[in-house]
Parts: structure tokens; sequence; C-alpha cells
RNA sequence: GGGUCGAUUGCAGAGUGGUCAAAUGCUCGAGACUGUAAAUCUCGCGGUUUAUACCUUCGUAGGUUCGAAUCCUACUCGGCCCA
């Protein structure tokens, strides 16, 4: 805190994985802190995670992750600028700069290695949660994946910052940065961590819970999936995720609790807020009008994708819409009333469509025969 | 290297010759109730032109058997212990 207030000019980052095309709603959240930190005059690094997305974090402790070739790297992280940028500059003055770990990563030797790891032991790492975890399950625990927060440490050294931002979850990888960063630097680095986005019982919003919101997505997609959060996550995503005044949030995060309103009202004011942030306002206003429109009218959407199936018969219409994984599946919806043709619900199996007509498949599903 | 245990349908995890497309829980999907919330309830959750049917699936490849997820052999991968 000294360190901030004495005005100096700090030099901050925060690291992304560049494992799938687009970010999701939780890095939003970083790249939103950033650009406090941007307003503020700071000097701020979007961080590429290349070299170190190849290891995999085991934070999250799902399978090995894909490993990416270079080119992908950087279609991938091109499409990660143009999402940042919903919230960070990455052309004014004080642009943000974009990084990628592999360019110092790539060229540490083994000998190097050797003595960045003399800095951490090995009682450090497996006392970590998710290790002791595993040693009580006898699952396996790969050396490698020690050398994860090693690569992140790492990355505060060569890029030399005083301040990194990420998760609550990140907290150990970024510690381990400090670390290094004593060691190495003589350096005092920071860490600062935020909540993470998650509802009362403590369940994320994210990938591997499937109601992950990508910056990717269409507006309305955003602005429905975000409306089909629960509620514990309203306060904290209006404080996470926009870019509104402080007051504003408090008040509302206070009459929330109070039960003042309809948690859905103030939901529906988080939605706008993020789909404008990434999309614009009038993007946002429309996709507001659809979710009314759609959902809580129950009226079919102005915008339906359209099918021109090989076959007119119901069945092949949702398999080929993607609506079903096979036609048992289709079976099955159908069997329990979740196919509408026209708004009409179907029990017939062999409905034949004709040119102009609406299929319907569960609440947001939605084809037009062409 | 030796010993030992293990690999099952998205995950976890039963099943150890026919009653197994394979218990159960979670996830997920549809429906009811709603605010596309939560909770709750119902149904479903390998595939196939209707199915008391067939096909594919229990690490891989062979074998035994009328019949194998289950038994045998080899292989691959992993945990633990010993070295």
């Amino acid at each position: 805190k000294k360190e901030l207030m004495s005005g100096k000019r700090l030099r901050l980052y925060c690291g992304f994985d560049p494992s799938a095309d687009s970010l999701h709603i939780g890095n939003a959240i970083q790249v939103n802190k950033m650009s406090q930190f941007q307003e503020l005059g700071h000097e701020v690094i979007f961080l590429v995670g290349d070299f170190t997305g190849m290891i995999g974090d085991p934070t999250d402790k799902a399978a090995a992750r894909k490993k990416l070739n270079r080119k992908e790297v950087l279609e991938n992280s091109k499409h990660y600028q143009e999402q940042a940028s919903a919230y960070l500059d990455f052309e004014g003055s004080n642009k943000a700069l974009v990084k990628y770990n592999s360019e110092w990563s790539d060229k540490v030797s083994f000998k190097d290695l050797i003595e960045i790891c003399s800095n951490f032991t090995v009682q450090q790492m497996i006392q970590r949660d998710m290790f002791q975890e595993r040693i009580k399950k006898e699952k396996p625990i790969y050396l490698h994946e020690f050398l994860y927060p090693v690569a992140q440490g790492y990355d505060s050294v060569a890029m030399d910052v005083d301040l990194e931002v990420g998760g609550n979850d990140q907290m150990f990888n970024m510690l381990a940065g400090r670390d290094l960063q004593k060691a190495i630097n003589n350096k005092e680095k920071y860490v600062i961590t935020h909540k993470l986005i998650a509802d009362d019982e403590g369940n994320k919003m994210g990938k591997s819970e499937g109601n992950a919101v990508f910056l990717s997505a269409k507006p309305k997609d955003i602005y429905g999936i975000i409306m089909s959060w629960s509620d514990g996550v309203i306060g904290i995503g209006l404080e996470l995720c926009t870019k509104l005044p402080w007051d504003e949030i408090k008040k509302d995060q206070e009459t929330l609790k109070q039960n003042k309103v309809n948690p859905r009202d103030l939901k529906m004011k988080l939605a706008f807020e993020i789909t404008k942030q990434v999309h614009g306002e009038n993007k946002a206003k429309e996709a507001q009008d659809n979710f009314i429109k759609t959902i809580q009218r129950k009226e079919i959407p102005d915008e339906i994708n359209e099918l021109k199936p090989s076959v007119y018969d119901i069945m092949t219409v949702l398999v080929e819409a993607k609506a079903v994984s096979s036609k048992s599946e289709g079976r099955r919806v159908i069997a329990q009333g979740g196919v509408k043709i026209n708004k009409e619900k179907i029990s017939d199996l062999d409905i034949v469509l004709k040119a102009g007509d609406i299929v319907q498949k569960g609440k947001v599903f939605f084809v037009k025969i062409k």
C-alpha cells in the first residue's frame, strides 16, 4: 500500500493461459482490475501464458490440457487482445503491453531451472490442498506439475514486475513469483487477489461448471447465461465485472441484502452491464429486449438460425440442428414434451416439417426451417 | 528391478461367468413450479426408422466357454511398498 500511495509508476501484470479461443468472464475480472490500474497511470502487461499453458496449471486438477502449437496460440491470443480491449486500453498513451512468456521461458536451460528450483522446497509444494487430496486418494502427482508455479513465478522475474493480479485461487502461484523476485532480483513483488465469482454455496461460475460466459459469445447469449446464474453472484458480479461507480454498487448490494428489490431486476442490470462492457450499449439493449420477449413473454425471437435439413422429418432436423446429439435423444426429448413446432408441443415422432416452420427444443433452442 | 493393487459408460464409483447397456451419487438434458435464480418434484442420460429387438462399449490384443466387464495369457498405462 505504501508503494501504491507513493505515486510511483508500478509495473503490473496478469497472465492468461491460451487454452481456449476465448477469454471468459473470470478473465474479464482480471482485465477489469488491471484497467483500474491503467487508468491510474500504471504500466500494465497482458501476459499470454503460452509456455505455462503447455504445462497446465494443476490448480484445476482436470485432465492434461491440450497442447497448442505456436500458430494456434497466436490465433487465440489475437482474440484475447480484442476481447480484453472491452476493458483495457491497448491503444492510447499508456497502452497495455502484450507479452508471451515463452519469450523468456523457452530460453531457460536445465542448469538455470535447477538454480531457480532451489528456491523452493518439496514440502511447500505438496502442502497444497489439491496435492494432499491426491496423496490421500493415491492419485498421481506428476513432477512437472510442481514446475507450474515455478514457471509462473519466473515470469515475474523476467518482466521485473512490482505487482501481479489474479484470482484468489492463484495465491500460491503468485506467491511463488514473489519469492523468486525477492531471491533473484532482491525486490518486493506484491500480489493482488480478487474474489472469484461464486455463489453462496461456493460454486464457481466457470468452464468446468458449464455456465461460463465467453467473451466471444453473442450478446444475447452472454445476457442469457448471466440470467441463469444463481442469485448469490449478483452482488459480487456487479463488483467485479462492471465499471459501475463504487457507491452505486454498494447501494445495490445493500438493497439486495435487505430484500428491497426483486433479485431478478438487479441480475438484469448485471447482465446488461456486462453485455454492454463487452459488446457496447446498443447490442446490450437488443439482448435485453430479446430476453424480455423470448424468455419472459415466451415469444419467438426475432433472429433465429436457419437450417436447410437434408430430410424434412423432425428427427433429422433436431440432429442436424445440433439440438440433440442423437436420434435416440431426440426421441426422449419429444416424449417428455421438450420439443415444440410453431409453439405447439408435439408428441408424434414422424412429423414432417416444411419451410418456414419454427422448431423449439427446451427453453432457448430455436431453429427455422429453410 | 521385485512385490502388490488397479484401469468400467462425462466424473466419482459398484459389479467379479448368464438376471449387464452395466447399481448408486454427481454432472448434464427435458418437464412441473418459477424470476431462463435457488430449493423441490417427475422423467431421461451409448447407438439404431417404431423395438419383450439388434449393434457397439467395461485399458489393448488374443484365448477358454453355449455364454465374458467378470476366467486365462500377453501387452500398455498407473497407484502404493521394497530395492
